[in-house]
DNA sequence: CGCTTTTGACCTGCGC
DNA sequence: GCGCAGGTCAAAAGCG
């Protein structure tokens, strides 16, 4: 750990330095002047170093709660490589609730990333990693800055690289897709044997149809396939998400009255990339979107925002689910949710009565519920989704995958994101007070007993006003600017660094299992200050960079963009 | 006329 | 092997 309190003690010398070396032959007044001065200075001293007694105890609570969860942290990390059924049957054990509900538990656990404010979570669950612990030094600096106040509010934890997930699966391949990317594909698959991934166009027929790629799909294990399902509101029959598609069939699904229709994209003729469409059995105000693939051709503008989500959406759930080979635990088992202020995408409003609530959630299931085993699926879900609502779902297909009916019990942490109002960025994200990265504490949380909500707010703007902001803003202007609301918000989140985004999801995964075992008798503001996070070294130094990087279609443009733009702006 | 949508047929994978 | 369900194809129809 670094010495933070070095400033302080050099201060001290100061003092002292005043005390010992008394002018030589001062007059009486000088005297008392001078008396009263080291007095002063004394009092000064006592005040710098209780101060100073104050932070070092802080520090070291910090300091012992970090190793102690890193401990615990890489315990758990063992103990899942080394007996993965234990680790869910560990779960269970802590869930006495009925054989349905564990069984919805076993397929996914939540973790709550909140975009804009955590008024029911708790951030005092998280197991974040540091290796080099730079992010703790920062923060210990902030805190000997701002005082108690910010200590709890902003202080972070790093996820380092060992939090990092060691293998990246991405199997779409696009060629928007970085060279590093595509190195880092082959390096992993080439030791995987596994090469579909080196398909450039995913779609199942052209693999039928290609002769060659026929003979490497059938030697290989096909590929899991990425999906990213939107779930909104829209009267619509598709959502305008700025691409331009094609309606190639429809059928009807099992559980499902209404038809899907499955569409793919015509802006490239060889694009891959297929969505299917269907209403929400429950309530048909509901669209459920589900993307397929990785976009090989430039986009419009107002399409990048949901091409870049659901791009690194996919890219993240498959990244999680490159620790399993199965493809029944695919992902982390984890459900991540994302609450963000309520938008309209491309003239479609999304959370229109219940905007106030409005969320996304992006679930990982752990079984592909959703689709085939080959598709592992992350759910977002822009409806006005309070939990209340979930909960009162019944079970269906999407619910069993999304553990809408289990949210308020199943033990998960919310990483809340942003707190920045700025509107020609974006209405929320997670911006923080502008010096840096980190995520922040909201004001507002449920403790984590009561709702085994473990939360990362990264933003103490009121979500509420949030939406003020966004509403005074762009009344008037129709609704473009709020258009990008919200894809932008979730896009920059999860494109901004997608390592990053994947670290604090890991984290947030890491705390709702070492939170159960940790957050028991402990004070709470301690736990706060030794349980923050931040977006990781790769976020931090993505938020430092000057230059803007053009737009990217895989999002990473619009990200470190983002980044470039929150620090710029210094909210 | 060109593009999109519709719709029945076909293919594939999976469970029994 | 059979049936089922999801996904896709492609010809026909619709539309601007």
């Amino acid at each position: 750990m670094p010495n933070s309190d070095g400033a302080d003690f050099i201060e001290e010398k100061k003092v002292d330095s005043i005390v010992s070396h008394p002018e030589n032959h001062p007059s009486s007044d000088q005297v008392s002047t001078k008396a009263s001065e080291l007095e002063t200075a004394e009092a000064e001293m006592g005040m710098v170093r209780q101060e100073n007694e104050r932070l070092k105890m802080v520090l070291q609570h910090i300091k012992k709660d970090y190793q102690s969860l890193q401990l615990r942290f890489f315990d758990i990390i063992k103990q899942d490589h080394q007996n993965p059924e234990k680790s869910i049957a560990r779960t269970d054990d802590n869930n006495s609730v009925s054989k349905h509900d564990r069984d919805q538990t076993e397929e996914s656990e939540l973790v709550s990333l909140s975009l804009g404010r955590s008024p029911r979570s708790e951030a005092k669950n998280i197991i974040a990693q540091d290796a080099n612990n730079k992010n703790i030094r920062d923060q210990n600096h902030d805190q000997n800055n701002h005082g108690d106040h910010d200590l709890k509010a902003n202080l972070t934890l790093g996820l380092g690289s060992e939090m990092q997930l060691s293998t990246e699966l991405v199997t779409d391949p696009s060629p928007e897709n970085s060279s590093e990317e595509v190195k880092e594909l082959a390096e992993t698959h080439a030791s995987n044997g596994d090469h579909a991934w080196q398909s450039s166009n995913g779609n199942p027929k052209t693999l039928r149809n290609d002769g060659v790629d026929q003979d490497v799909s059938h030697e290989q294990p096909p590929a899991k396939k990425a999906r990213v399902s939107v779930r909104a509101r829209c009267d619509t029959p598709t959502m305008n998400d700025g691409c331009q598609w094609r309606k190639y069939g429809q059928k009807i699904s099992k559980g499902n009255p209404c038809p899907r229709a499955y569409y793919r994209c015509t802006v490239a003729p060889s694009c891959p990339v297929r969505k299917q469409v269907q209403r929400c059995a429950e309530d048909l105000s509901i669209l459920i979107t589900t993307y397929e693939g990785t976009h090989n051709h430039p986009l419009p503008v107002t399409a990048t925002a949901m091409a870049s989500t659901t791009s690194a959406a996919a890219s993240m759930l498959l990244s999680g689910s490159s620790t399993s080979s199965d493809p029944t635990n695919v992902g982390f088992g984890t459900t991540a949710t994302i609450s963000a202020t309520p938008t309209v995408i491309n003239g479609l409003n999304f959370g229109q009565l219940d905007t106030m609530r409005t969320k996304a959630q992006f679930y990982l299931p752990n079984s592909s519920t959703t689709s085939s085993p080959l598709f592992p699926t992350i759910t977002l879900d822009l409806t006005t989704s309070s939990i209340s609502s979930l909960s009162s779902s019944s079970s269906t297909h999407f619910n069993r995958s999304s553990l809408s009916s289990s949210l308020a019990r199943i033990p998960s942490s919310s990483l809340s994101f942003g707190n920045s109002s700025e509107p020609n960025i974006l209405p929320t994200l997670w911006g923080n007070n502008g010096s840096s990265s980190y995520l922040g504490y909201g004001n507002t949380m449920l403790p984590y007993d009561k709702a085994h909500i473990g939360s990362l707010n990264l933003g103490k703007q009121s979500h509420d006003f949030l939406y003020q902001r966004s509403t005074e803003k762009f009344s008037n202007q129709g609704n473009i600017p709020l258009h990008e609301s919200l894809t932008e918000t979730l896009t920059k989140a999860i494109t901004s660094d997608p390592g990053a985004f994947k670290s604090v999801i890991a984290a947030a995964i890491s705390s709702m299992v070492g939170g159960r075992e940790t957050h028991h008798g402990r004070p709470d503001g301690a736990e706060k200050l030794g349980q923050g996070l931040t977006l990781g070294e790769q976020a931090a130094t993505a938020v430092s960079h000057n230059n803007i990087p053009p737009l990217m279609q895989n999002g990473k443009g619009l990200a470190s963009s983002y980044f470039n733009r929150l620090s710029s702006s210094n909210f």
